[in-house]
DNA sequence: TTACATTGTTCATATTCCTGAACAATGAAT
DNA sequence: ATTCATTGTTCAGGAATATGAACAATGTAA
């Protein structure tokens, strides 16, 4: 059949393949920048003109058709190839330039995110952000992003992946709390201890320890300790507050709840320095491993090239978090 | 890049893939089914979101730039595919219906296929059917066919060909010329007679002869000749007329300028038949060869799927032609 | 169950985009 | 060189589309 009559289609079809992964004309609405109304009118308008049913509606929720599904799955490397090569084409002069979707954790995304963007956003003026904070391990393809900031030990082989920092997962407790219950001088002391445990990421309630060298300031007194370094020590523990949000974490424990694991990144300004420090760390001469993610990587889902918008945000990325967040003493 | 800002740039990219393909705002307008007003701000608009120079103007010849070629060939097949999910989608329910564009030669196509046409129409009024006699070879891809009759012998394979029916040429003059001049008993006799000779397709001034058994009606005759079945005989023809157009020379046969070649179906109705022919055969124990094609065949660019109103067409062409056109006697 | 919040659709209004004719520029033919 | 036909662009009027608030329907939570 003649493709030519196809062109007031095309976004039409375009808005289908949205919608059919959102499964929403709210959101796919949101996405394209246009009404709901339009969304709505315009899905109409295509099965009119297609004469067939390509959407399911139940009031509520939105499903496609087989039809649907057929067309949307046929259509959407094609969409996506020609996205690829109109921002390519784009790219080849001038600024960089477009909107760049983002979804990152959310409290590294406030805290450290937020503001390496308004910095960025200011030396590029004609690059967009949108950025989406949330918990959520959300599908970066299907959800229409451009690049995710990860806080993990392994990303994904599908996806492109840039390094963005080490991290270390610190055990830190408020000085009144230690005060009141004593400081523990091995892992398994933490027993008795009020610990508290973030949720999500699919971790158990236990940490696992590993006796490592003290850290500069101390290390005479620890090479007097008799433990061999690299000793492993598996603990179980418990206590009153669990959370899935490590800002309630932090602020339980600047209130003194317990002992806590913390992102370094996600320690609170001074944590360990001055005179009267709101966070101790707790154990320092052992390292818990392999709960927190040890790296922050942006990812971004394979494609042909990467735009050059979302490279430099990459490489101001890397740069702003190279220099390091400040390790607790 | 977030491809979702792309939606109602579509449109444009794809008019610009169409403006690649015939090199003017003009004819891709046409195509479109658009505005060249249209066309011209739509382009200039897609090449302002893009920043980059994309079709190069000289007020009479359009061409692309580099970055305009380079974003076409990367989208065309893209376009291609979406082109053809879609009216795949369209085509698993209903009656069949779309546009087709269909091309042919000028005779062939007002002779027998407008006819065809216009009984097609009637059954599938849903199918439109755009049709563009020329004699010119047409690249179907490149001009956005669906559909095209050709007479030839061999159908280039990187189509689909569907034989719709067979062919031959037939040597003719009007009884008025033979009167005057006698009628050649041998092909060689030819060179003292004024012959009509087609041009394009790039044939010479020749025609090669082959020796066969009579037809019906002269069998016993035919039988009694001293030659030899399958003779050939080449003879270089002259004569005062030339034209790359069928119908002329069937023209000048009927006013009895000569003796012409013509394919058994460009035959005036009546040849041969009758008290009173207006044509009748020469040589008719003599057949000529590789001059016009030996059939008819319906081509179509290879795609992974043919629209259902396509094969409702070309259906009907077969059933048509191969009804047969009447062969002289 | 009963509210509630959210979703998809509808409709009058406003915006956008397209249209068709007039114009300027250019290549071909005389 | 000059004419002529045709091309691409521009502009004002008009058609088509998007908008956003109001509405009805439905999954969720208490």
């Amino acid at each position: 059949m003649s493709s030519d009559q196809l062109s007031p289609l095309l976004a039409d079809l375009h808005l289908l393949t949205v919608l059919a992964a959102t499964r929403s004309f709210t959101e796919a609405a949101r996405r394209l920048g246009v009404s709901k109304a339009s969304a709505s009118t315009r899905i109409s308008e295509l099965e009119r003109a297609a004469g067939v049913l390509l959407v399911r509606r139940t009031t509520r929720s939105v499903g496609l058709t087989d039809a649907g599904q057929q067309l949307v799955n046929d259509m959407q490397p094609a969409f996506k190839r020609i996205s690829e090569s109109y921002t390519a084409a784009r790219d080849l002069v001038g600024a960089p330039r477009g909107l760049i979707r983002l979804t990152a954790p959310v409290a590294l995304g406030r805290q450290h995110l937020a503001p390496c963007i308004a910095a960025f956003l200011q030396r590029f003026p004609d690059i967009h952000i949108e950025l989406e904070l949330t918990d959520r391990f959300v599908n970066l393809a299907n959800e229409g992003f451009d690049l995710a900031i990860r806080h993990t030990s392994a990303p994904p082989e599908t996806h492109v992946a840039w390094v963005l920092c080490e991290t270390r997962s610190v055990l830190l407790a408020s000085p009144q709390y230690l005060a009141r219950r004593g400081a523990p001088r091995h892992p398994s002391e933490l027993t008795a201890h009020d610990c508290l445990l973030y949720l999500g990421g699919g971790h158990g309630a236990s940490w696992t320890f590993v006796r490592q060298a003290a850290r500069k300031g101390k290390r005479k007194a620890a090479l007097r300790t008799e433990e061999p370094v690299g000793e492993r020590v598996g603990v179980n523990i418990s206590g009153t507050l669990k959370a899935n949000n490590s800002e309630v974490l932090r602020d339980a424990l600047l209130a003194g709840l317990g002992i806590g694991l913390l992102p370094d990144f996600s320690m609170p300004p001074g944590a360990g320095e001055g005179l009267q420090p709101a966070l101790v760390p707790v154990l320092p001469d052992w390292q818990v491993q392999g709960f927190f993610g040890e790296r922050i990587y942006a990812l971004r889902p394979w494609s042909a090239q990467v735009p050059k918008a979302v490279q430099c945000l990459v490489a101001h990325l890397r740069q702003s978090f190279a220099a390091g967040f400040s390790a607790p003493s």
